[in-house]
DNA sequence: TCAAAACCTGTCACTTCTGACAGTAGAAAT
DNA sequence: ATTTCTACTGTCAGAAGTGACAGGTTTTGA
């Protein structure tokens, strides 16, 4: 599925770094690098982007890991947008655009860096929908390119950068070659460290009863009333179990809580 | 929890019976009886009320299977009313007064014929929020009697006549020692055909899929665009899920479905 | 004694689900 | 040839859930 790869490939020669970046240009790679190092929050995470910024300016970014799964489908486990419309995520996951999305899907293939614009989009035969929404958030223009090693477990990353402003360029590509292993084993750091916290979170005995009363199919006005407690209780101790799993709603908070044995089936 | 309790109990010497019952009322009987035992949908059990109605004149009925759990809480299993008022129903679940009605905690303890009004209600301290919704339904007055016994299961069943009309009366009570047992047995039989229907139900390769985007927290809408088909054919899936495995909502639905292993997780 | 965690409560806009109505089309089995 | 099953589609009212706002008390452990 995912094409085996070393750490960090960084084809040019000092001569040539030196022809594509600026002394500054370093100075600010290896700033960023140190951040990096030091990155274990999402807070972390997101504040190195105004420093990318500074090198390479977008206007919007995206990141996430993922995998592919039995069926060949990419299983998205874990994101963070930088500046993205609301609006373009939601289409964009509502119409499950990641599964047909060319530039997703030749960064999973090549973890290459590339350049995106309308014409290589066309040489790609995509579908016109995406093309259409990429145009109307002016996300076409864009810098792509994704990293996956085994130490990071078995999700690869992609990062986009995107801005009607971002023209095809060398010293971009450098700047990612150096940016994009360093993004990525922040960004596995953070999955695993939100993996560990959604396996320690210890559910307490309230949201263990709340949870056997879900399984039955109880709603939270029907709880509310078993527990003496009001509806909005029960909610908020159905969205701190949601948190906990790490569930977007109820069936998923169920099918997790499932896996992890914090039902059980009589 | 359940005393052990034979299948039929009849303290009536034949001439008491002859001066509790007339000859018609034995034939009625022996109609219902021979009824009961050829039951097997819930049309048929339902088919069996009017006949009782002839030698019990109720206005409206409740029959249900229930046990008790680890935690000695009463789950309800099964259930069939006849002529019950909706919101009667819905303020009876909603505040779950199962737990703490005594009509109901006085039959799965004694299974014995039990004529209920006001004033025994008042005896026995029942709450006065079940007391005041009982009487807004006029279903205080009332007949209940169960059965249990090991051929038909852990569960025990309670049925319950009621009508202002409805007084204590020997007669009544004859009459409801030879039509409970054979009520139960009837309505035992419905449960695990029921029960039969749900284990056997196959899921279907679409339904599986619905099912397994389910588990990842996708809405309908996500998961019509990602199968390519429309919103409400998702929810037609859904729906189909739900009553194969016996599920009232979508969280059950999960549940019941990883108690079942029909959905896996990776 | 201070902080953290658990538990509790309210409102409000918005989205999603449920249950009921009423159909169509195609494939497989009797 | 008819029935049965699967899959699919529509509308619509009302119920339920979500996410974000902004608080409260009590218990527990450092």
């Amino acid at each position: 599925m995912f094409d085996s790869r070393e750490v960090i490939v960084t084809s040019y020669e000092p001569s040539e770094l030196r022809f594509c970046l600026s002394g500054n240009d370093a100075l600010t790679l290896l700033e960023f690098i140190r951040i990096c190092l030091n990155c274990n929050t999402k807070e972390d995470y997101l504040a190195l982007f105004p420093k990318i910024r500074e090198l390479l300016p977008y206007n919007c970014a995206n990141s996430f890991l993922a995998h592919y799964d039995a069926d060949n489908r990419l299983v998205l486990v874990y994101n963070a947008n930088i500046n993205t419309p609301k609006e373009w995520l939601q289409e964009y996951q509502a119409k499950n655009y990641l599964q047909r999305d060319v530039k997703v899907r030749e960064n999973f293939r090549s973890y290459k860096v590339q350049h995106w614009d309308f014409d290589r989009l066309k040489l790609y035969k995509q579908d016109e929908g995406l093309i259409s929404l990429y145009a109307e958030f002016g996300v076409i223009e864009s810098y792509v390119h994704g990293s996956r090693f085994a130490a990071t477990g078995k999700n690869g990353s992609m990062f986009c950068f995107a801005s009607p402003s971002i023209k095809f360029d060398k010293r971009a590509d450098a700047i990612l070659e150096f940016v994009i292993p360093h993004l990525h084993l922040a960004l596995s750091q953070l999955y695993s460290n939100k993996q560990l916290e959604w396996n320690k979170a210890v559910i307490t005995q309230r949201e263990k009863e709340v949870l056997n009363w879900l399984k039955q199919g109880k709603s939270s006005w029907d709880i509310s009333v078993i527990l003496g407690v009001s509806e909005r209780t029960v909610n908020y101790h159905v969205n701190n179990i949601r948190k906990k799993l790490g569930a977007t709603n109820r069936p998923q908070a169920l099918a997790l809580a499932a896996r992890r044995g914090l039902i059980e089936f009589s």
